[in-house]
DNA sequence: CTTAAAATTGACTGATCAGTCAATCATTTT
DNA sequence: AAAATGATTGACTGATCAGTCAATTTTAAG
């Protein structure tokens, strides 16, 4: 009963691999030889290489929803709300690189199942914030909630994701989220 | 000197097999297999499996080149001007779907070279558009042209290339864009 | 202590991988 | 017509691929 070491280790470098190379650039032997495990092993615990690549998938999902909490309060003003959001997702974005690539390689890669690794489920709260400072004044209430919403999450993940040849230093990325939220204000009143 | 006929087919199958599966995920046996052609002659006419891929992209890169124009004329009004340029970025992310796909595997890939396929070298053309803007009073000339173009091409790549559940359809696409446009043009007065 | 169950090992399979090579075929040059 | 050049073929290599299996070791249960 050795097994959690072992089926851990697997699955550690298991994921490693997978973010690195996606499924078709991973291969069970080599998976073997990081974990320093016996091939066979891989099979005994996982069954094959795609339910190990769930496994990891799953893994990874499931430590990102323990991380989330992207959302700030809704009783803070609307500027700071809009501030702390762009903040937070970016952090978000940033210190789970693990998940976005997992994310990518699941878009390019051939799908078989693609339950697993999605981001942003909390998209209702997101939802119910943004009619809260509709219902107080803060955005038109003529605008649609999801329009909001999708443009907010575009911003930001392209801040976060895309390497970007405009905006270089952390100092530019600051100047950058505020200048998003001053844009921000000005569009949704 | 059917060579024309030959080394073509092996770039059209290439092409389409290492967009569909990237570059690990696609052999030089299944080339060979689509392209109808003898295996050994992948290796005559293009050296080896990387020289193929690279070829793959600058074919992929041409094409694109030579259907850019996504900038609109700077003597628009400015809500023309930015109307057009969303909806012809879009446009372009759609119909190019073939370059997302290989700038895609090629973010994620272990990157030897990566020159070959880029988007938007516009960026300078942009930058002008942009200043042309400011100085006819349409943006305010406090507002860095970088962070507003790099704005654009956030709010524009996601729209066109994420898979958003909020957007469905290409009449909340259109809305979308128009509800941007409007926000826009009051973030940046 | 005995026994059953689970974990681990190493040897093996057949398929596929990228790439080579000498021989043949077709075409062009001289 | 002869020679040279390039295109094409098929047979081959050694490495790696995912996956199997019987035998052995370790661990847990009665």
């Amino acid at each position: 009963m050795n097994d959690v070491t072992t089926k851990s280790k697997i699955l550690t470098a298991a994921r490693q691999l997978f973010v690195e190379n996606g499924f078709s650039g991973t291969s069970m032997g080599k998976i073997a030889k990081l974990a320093e495990v016996n091939y066979s092993l891989l099979f005994h615990h996982f069954g094959n290489k795609e339910q190990l690549w769930v496994a990891v998938k799953q893994s990874i999902a499931r430590d990102a929803a323990n991380k989330s909490k992207t959302l700030p309060l809704s009783n803070l003003p609307f500027k700071e709300f809009l501030s702390q959001l762009m903040a937070n997702s970016i952090k978000f974005y940033r210190d789970n690189s693990e998940i976005i690539r997992m994310i990518n390689w699941q878009r390019l890669e051939p799908a078989e199942q693609s339950i697993g690794v999605t981001l942003s489920t909390e998209s209702n709260e997101w939802l119910d914030a943004i009619k809260h400072y509709q219902h107080i004044g803060n955005i038109d209430k003529e605008l649609k909630p999801e329009f909001i919403i999708t443009l907010i999450l575009s911003i930001v993940s392209s801040a976060a994701l895309d390497p970007n040849v405009l905006i270089k230093d952390k100092k530019d990325l600051k100047a950058y989220v505020d200048f998003c939220v001053i844009g921000l204000l000005k569009a949704f009143r």
